[in-house]
DNA sequence: CGCGCTCCTGACCAAAAAGGTCAGGAAAGT
DNA sequence: ACTTTCCTGACCTTTTTGGTCAGGAGCGCG
């Protein structure tokens, strides 16, 4: 029920990447902008390219930039990316678990979790991370005074 | 973004106890309810103890019981009690980390992680599991087909 | 062409976490 | 006293996490 160091890196960077308008930009920028290992960062670029959210050239002028327009990559498509499938129990996916006994409805509940995970990772784009507009109903979950407190 | 097998295990063990009326439980029972790893299972439930969630005693009439209504204990409680704080990022709670540059508003999202984590785990108790009455906003969320399949 | 720049890739590494098992001790009941 | 059951710490293997290192491959420019 963790975010990765990884994960957390492989959003900023593709933050980065969305804001900036302008030919391919080096991942040493990108690890200097956002405070990142650098070798670690072309690792996760690289998984970034597989995934097909990234592409990238080398040599002088060479760099990374998003491979859709930043209004169509979530930070769900980024976290898959790089983490793989979310809300996993065990290492298999909620729908395919049988509970038995009095944990029959569980699965119904690690779903939900899912669910909720979803609407929230899917809803936010790197464009509205970067200009910090989120959705309103994500605005609304972080604006509680509730949900900044721990617990 | 996973759940693991140690979560898992405990609330299905919790969800028994919710279940069982009578006296206290063995943990053998427990662990063949669910067909968890006996051994595994009771370091489970001494971790379930010491967060003051579970209660037991020793010899020959012996076993573990809630220490409270099972209405007056979440899912996020039992959780809590196994793998730590829900959500954190990068091992650290998302209102202490400071983000900089483009990611500026990364923080809110992951507020916002939380909080949707929450408003699921903090919700269904260990009566609504075993009665299989989820809270309704639970309820919608597991209803709707979409989040039943993977991606 | 050649050279430098930058990405690309695999190998490696240490520390921690995940998922257990084993052996023995300590309390409760009969 | 003896059995039962919880309690505890030590130990174990495999995977994940969070990186580093060394070298190769493609791109652009003079």
């Amino acid at each position: 029920m963790r975010v990765s160091a990884k994960a957390d890196y492989a959003v900023r960077a593709a933050a980065e990447l969305a804001a900036a308008e302008e030919g391919p930009i080096k991942g040493e920028r990108l690890a200097d902008a956002q405070d990142i290992p650098l070798q670690f960062l072309e690792h996760i670029l690289l998984e970034l390219k597989h995934a097909g959210i990234v592409r990238a050239r080398r040599g002088a002028k060479g760099g990374y930039w998003l491979a859709r327009p930043a209004e169509e990559v979530t930070i769900a498509d980024v976290v898959r990316a790089v983490e793989g499938p979310i809300a996993h129990v065990q290492s298999a996916p909620p729908e395919s678990i049988e509970y038995r006994g009095n944990a029959e409805h569980l699965q119904e509940v690690w779903i939900a979790v899912r669910a909720s995970l979803r609407t929230v990772l899917e809803h936010v784009t790197l464009a509205d991370l970067v200009s910090g507009q989120l959705p309103s109903e994500v605005e609304s979950l972080a604006a509680q005074p509730d949900a900044w407190v721990a617990r």
